[in-house]
DNA sequence: TCCATATTTCAATAATCGCTGAACTATAGA
DNA sequence: TCTATAGTTCAGCGATTATTGAAATATGGA
């Protein structure tokens, strides 16, 4: 990923609302939320929320399929996991106690899930 | 690291200015840089940078000091891994493939850098 | 004390951003 | 084809943000 990517994710990601919208869609996981259902459950207008997926559309976050009347949007772990990297390893290059920290958490993260086939 | 400081960080980050400045004292390493040197560097006018340097010591991800007529920014490592962190576990709770994304990368940072005098 | 250097603060302007109402597109079903 | 549903796009406004010149603060040295 390139700093630019960057810059346009953390702006994607540094508005509460979109903040709030992106967030949930990462709990979704990846079969996604219908727009409609996301509005509902953040409280915002269709239009104002269309707005904010759009952006983080473009920064690459999330991705949107239709199906029949609705349109599903689901989170780009792909591009999230890229921009976590970017931050370790090209802002942060060579500092250990960074790598450290984030090593630590990963660990976590992959003790308590361990299979990555199918589960949650 | 709550949403409301995650959120301060991401905006901080998010413009390319800020972004440039905070990549060049996260390579000056935890001796930094004078203001001089970083307006110098970036070619942007001081009050300008001030500005700049004002918004990312607000988000924590920079700190200052004063030496003799100077002061010094130096990037807050503490505060950027736990960004690093919040994004990976907050935002990304339970998703293997982001985390195994990180955990690798986060191993080839310490095993390029293993020396820190104390192992942390 | 006076001056030079290093940086910040202030006020003002220009640009950008976020939200809203209204109109538009796409799909499903009768 | 007509109607209802699901989302999007567009224009406009109000608010926020970034930059700039000028003035202010803090330090060091003569």
């Amino acid at each position: 990923m390139d700093s630019t990517t960057a810059l346009t994710a953390f702006a994607a990601l540094s508005q509460e609302g979109r903040l709030e919208v992106f967030r949930l869609l990462v709990k979704a996981g990846p079969d996604g939320l219908a727009a409609g259902k996301i509005a509902e459950q953040v409280g915002r207008a269709p239009n104002t929320l269309s707005a904010q997926l759009n952006l983080l559309q473009q920064a690459g976050l999330i991705d949107s399929r239709r199906e029949g009347r609705s349109i599903i949007y689901s989170a780009c772990f792909d591009q999230i996991s890229d921009l976590i990297v970017y931050l370790l390893e090209d802002c942060c290059a060579g500092e250990p106690c960074v790598a450290s920290s984030v090593q630590a958490a990963a660990d976590r993260a992959l003790c308590c899930a361990p299979t990555t086939s199918t589960s949650s």
